[in-house]
Order: structure tokens, then sequence, then C-alpha cells
RNA sequence: CGGGGUAUAGCGCAGUCUGGUAGCGCGCCUGCUUUGGGAGCAGGAUGUCGGGAGUUCAAAUCUCUCUACCCCGACCA
């Protein structure tokens, strides 16, 4: 390929709009261009990395039985009404329209509606199962705030797969299966990355996993063992619940705490450890009654755990002033669960402390000594906080240590939730209807995309691992139209390397001086480059640069094409498992 | 959806406060000279100043309104 007929249209300046390392790059780079909020257009050498992506995803998917399939997306109203998700889907990220005949449709933002209706049709015995579909296909989510480029658009490619099975068992050996599948497929793509516990939020289901490519720029907290395997999204990750202080209960004492609101002025006011102190949260339980949550005051609530907790509102609501006020006499600062006429429920650390320091349920007043069971009685210990950095790991190895990361891929056992509501159905070996079993796994192809750069980049453009970078090669020449010998030589390369199956692409751009093409180059992202210039081929040499390390060495001719072949190859290949 | 901000040439921006009919850098086109780290000179093209309404002799600039986009918060691949 050559780049007078080719598409390089690489910016000089960034974007304003630009804010994190890929969006930028891919922009500059000119990978994408932005049509509308969180809606790109891919140009000729992005679209090369995203279908590289998408091969690779492909291939691992067949190699583990999957058959592809495609569904539309467009998608009729019908299936969502059955399965209780059109009015329920995420508040408006369910793109709805209606066609001429005033019938109703979504854009597409998954697929489990149309898989159940497809395998309650086409799947009827109990010799069809497992069964593993799959597809690579555009999703469109009306996201409220699209962001970071393609880390969070809206229109966006997806690997979607849907299992069916007999039972629980089979379930659950093909969950493991794409386990190992996705651990695979982000292998091969060089990517530094973790599987974690996760939610399994609005789709519903039992067990998931997260799949995190491990970037600063990551929307996701993961915690994960310092010495064990336990690896967790913040959502999710348990808080062991630490021993109990025996110490004997002093007696209770009432001080005044003029003005004191927060947790930081009343740890200074008092002068105490804010890890002895207690703090209340009024939250809305069903039927509008409130309950209390009890942490510790240096720790947080996690929102997640706490809507789970059976009779209290989801998604989680907080008490207004007013309210906490009708129902307390006092102001939100000053509440405790000393008298409190309302249900306790205790974090398990706030239910192990002695004599610790809570809100007075009166304005202006703490209280000091507090103990649990003398002065106050929860309703119930549960694990309600964020875990933190130095936390026991669940699993007893080491602590819990935390980084930022990228989802991008997503497991989940669904079990019976879309089969039952959606009557889907074979015949087991006895001839008794069974309602199959479902998983699902997702996997984000433009995301990915976005997170190999935001691991793969630097200070002068990408660094592609180089099975997913638009080309292999690029060749430079230097003043091909003052030397025979340079253009002869660059086009002899160029041929032997395409002759070999190497994707390599020449700039024979006119006009352009050397440090342009250089910068180029390397905004872009090839991985390795090969300069031919007067200076080197006098003494039968190029120069050959490898874009990662910038390494620069003067390399003869003659093999030159034989070496890259060998090296590329090893490159493709030796990720792969 | 709440809060904040922006909209002027393909990109990055100035001009707006203080109204007088649009500019800079990069890019683009032509020519010449250049050619190992984003070249120089000369010439040139490109704007309904986001849309609409209003105030005014006169609006990029003032007023109202609509729209799009970006950033900060709750969801997801």
């Amino acid at each position: 390929m050559r780049t007078s007929q080719y598409t390089i249209s690489t910016l000089k300046e960034t974007p304003a709009d630009a804010e994190i390392a890929s969006h930028r790059l891919m922009l500059r780079g000119g990978f994408i261009r932005k049509v509308a909020s969180g809606i790109y257009n891919w140009l000729p050498i992005g679209l090369r990395v995203l279908q590289k992506v998408e091969n690779i995803i492909r291939e691992e998917m067949n190699r583990s039985g999957g058959q592809e399939i495609m569904m539309p997306l467009i998608q009729p109203a019908e299936l969502w009404q059955e399965s209780g998700r059109w009015e329920k889907y995420d508040e408006g990220q369910l793109l709805k329209f209606t066609d001429r005949h005033e019938r109703g449709f979504c854009f597409g933002p998954t697929h489990e509606e149309v898989i159940t209706d497809l395998a309650r049709s086409e799947l009827r015995s109990h010799r069809q199962l497992p069964v593993n579909y799959y597809q690579i296909q555009t999703k469109f989510r009306d996201e409220t705030r699209p962001r970071f480029g393609l880390l969070r658009a809206r229109e966006f490619l997806m690997k979607d797969a849907y299992s069916f099975h007999i039972d629980q068992a089979s379930l659950e050996e093909t969950y493991q299966l794409m386990h190992e599948t996705y651990n695979r497929i982000l292998t091969r793509m060089n990517l530094d990355f973790r599987s974690v516990l996760a939610d399994t939020g609005s789709i519903g289901g039992t067990a998931s996993m997260e799949f995190h490519v491990l970037a600063e720029s990551g929307e996701d907290q993961i915690a994960f063992s310092s010495e064990g395997d336990y690896a967790a999204n913040l959502e999710m990750a348990e808080a062991v619940a630490p021993p109990p202080d025996t110490a004997s209960p002093k007696p209770l004492e009432k001080v005044a705490t003029p003005n004191v609101r927060t947790m930081d002025q009343l740890t200074r006011f008092l002068g105490v450890d804010i890890q002895t102190t207690l703090k209340t949260l009024i939250v809305k339980g069903e039927d509008d009654q409130l309950v209390a949550l009890v942490l510790r005051g240096d720790h947080q609530l996690n929102e997640v755990k706490a809507e789970k907790l059976p009779g209290i509102h989801s998604p989680l609501t907080l008490a207004s002033d007013e309210e906490i006020k009708a129902a307390t006499g006092c102001d939100p600062g000053s509440l405790g669960p000393v008298n409190l006429d309302i249900p306790i429920i205790a974090d398990r650390s706030a239910a192990a402390l002695a004599n610790f320091v809570c809100g007075a349920n009166e304005d202006d007043y703490h209280l000091g000594n507090v103990n649990w069971q003398r002065d106050a009685e929860p309703m119930a210990v549960v694990d309600l906080r964020n875990v933190v950095q130095g936390d026991p790991s669940p699993d007893g190895k080491g602590v819990l240590q935390f980084k930022r990361g990228i989802e991008v891929g997503h497991i989940f056992q669904l079990g019976e939730h879309y089969s039952r509501v959606m009557n889907a159905t074979v015949l087991d070996d006895s001839g008794n209807s069974i309602v199959m079993s479902m998983g699902c796994y997702g996997m984000g192809v433009t995301r990915l995309v976005a997170a190999i750069i935001e691991q793969y980049h630097d200070d002068k453009g990408i660094t592609w691992p180089t099975i997913v970078a638009p080309f292999q090669v690029i060749i430079i020449p230097i003043n091909a139209h003052k030397s025979e010998a340079v253009a002869a030589t660059a086009e002899q390369l160029h041929d032997e390397l395409e002759r070999l199956g190497i994707e390599v692409l020449m700039d024979d751009r006119e006009g352009h001086r050397p440090g342009s093409k250089f910068a180029d180059a390397e905004l872009i992202g090839i991985p390795h480059r090969i300069v031919v210039g007067d200076r080197g081929l006098a003494n039968g040499v190029v120069e050959y640069t490898q874009r990662r390390t910038g390494e620069t060495t003067d390399v003869p001719v003659d093999g030159l094409a034989d070496y890259l072949h060998l090296q590329i190859t090893k490159e493709i290949s030796n990720a792969a498992p």
C-alpha cells in the first residue's frame, strides 16, 4: 500500500474536545472522526485496526465452539414488552421510535430478547444443547453522557454471545469456557488485564465477571488481593468483618458539639480518631419508610450493596433533610443509633466498635462511649461499605490493593431470567418441557480499540501491539525523486514484503519532508519502520527502527524482508496460547 | 437528568466587555527553491461569525429564544 493512494488524515493539532489519550490519538492519527456526540466515522486506517480486533475475537469464539449469527439492530417493541424491559430498561437508554404503521421499535442496546425469541423457535430438544450463538454487531445505547471518545460511545460495536443449556451444570461449563476464551482474546492483544467479580446490574442473573484492561483513565475501581487471586469490582468487593472490640463499656456521656455538622469537624472538635466514630445515613425503604444505615466514620457507603438489602428502595434514595428532621427532630449531622426510632442496619465494621462516638439525635450534641447492646441494637449487621486499600482480602491472602480499569468484557450466568418469562423451553430425555438456562457474554469491540491505546502510547503517538497495528511495516524513502537507488530499493523492499504477506505501507507522498513523515509514522504507531536513504545505501544498509523502543539500527538490505517476516510472525503468534 | 461552559475558515484560536460589516497560526491550492525530525519565499481560495427573532442608521459584538457540542455528578461493553 502506498500513502499516495491511501488516506492518511493526521492532524498536527489536537481537536479541543478530546480529553484522554486514546480519543486524542485516534482523532489526531485520522482513525476516527466524530459525527455526533458518541457517534463516529471510522476512516480506512481505523477500520483496519477495528477489523483486526474483531477477527481475533471471532477466531477465539469459533475455536470455543461459538456459532456466529447476526441479529437485527432494529427490534420490535413486542419482544421488549414480553420481557418487561420496554418500560424498565435503564430509563432513556433505550432509543424508541415508531414506523409508518405506528408500530413501536427500538435500536438494540443488547439482544437477550431477540436471541431468546430465536432460541424458543429453533431449539426444541435437549439434544440440540448446549449451544452458544454470537454476533459482532452495532449496538445503540442512548447514554446520558457519552464521553472519552470510544470508551463511552452511544453507537458502538459489540461482540455478544448467548448460550442455552439444559441445566445449571452445563451453563457453568460454558461460562467457564467463555472465561478462558476472554483470557485468550485479551492475552493475544498483549493487554494487561484482570477478570473481577462483578455486580450483575440491570441485565439480571446470578453470577457474573467483568474483564478490565488496567489503565489510569479507567472509569472503574477494582480491588485485588496483594497475594491471592481475589479480584472484584469495588462495588462488589467484600469487606471482611473485623474482630469485635472487646474493651469493657465505659459510662455513656453526652457532649455539647455546637455547630458540628461533618465527620471532619467532629473529629477535630473532640480530638478523637475517626475510626472510633459512627455515621448514620437515613435512606428510603420500600413504602417510603425510613431505614438508618450505620457506618464507621471513615468508611463510605457502597450503594450497590445497600440496594440489594431486602426492604431498601432501589435505586438508593437518601432521605431529605426535612424528612430526617420530621422523623428524628434533628439535622443529618447529629444522627446516631441511640434511641433512634428507625430500624438500624449496621455495617460489620461499625458493629465491631466499642465505646464509640456518634450523634445524639439532638442538634449540637454527640454521645461518647456508646456501646452496642447496652445503648442501641441494630436490626441487622451486614457488609455495607466500600472496601479501602489495605483491608484484608476476603480470600484470607494478603491485603486489598486498588487499580483503575476499563471494562471491556462482562460474562453472566443469566439462568432462567429471560427464558422463563419468554417461555423458551426444550423437551428433556423424558419428554418433559424444561426451561432452558442461559448465559450471556459481552465484549466491547470499539471500546477495546481505545483500551489498547490507553495501554500502548507514548508522547509521540500510538505504540500498537503488532497483532492489531493498522500496518506492520512502514517504508520511508528519503529523496526518492532524486535518487534512483533509493526509489528502486524502497520499491523492491515494498514488493518483497507484500509478497511475504506482510502489511506494508510505503510513504511515497511528494512534498512531505522526512520530518513530517517520521512524525506521522510514529503517531499512527506502525511497529516497524524502514528508512531508505542515499547515506546508508552507499554501504548497502537501510535504517530500521522499532516504534516501541525507538531503537535504531543499520541493517543490510539483503535479508531484511525475511528477517522482518520472521520477527512479525513471532510477534503476532507468540501471544497466542 | 441536575450543575457549569463553549459555538467565528478543514483544525487550533483572537475579535464580543466598549456595535462601524472579520482576523491570526496550522492546513489547503499554484509556482519556484528546498528535502534525514512537522521547510522557505511569492501568489491564491475558503466564513450564511450555530439557527431564528428583536433593538439600532449599523450587530460576530447588545436582548430574547431555540439547537448542537464539551466538562463535573447517578448507569454500562
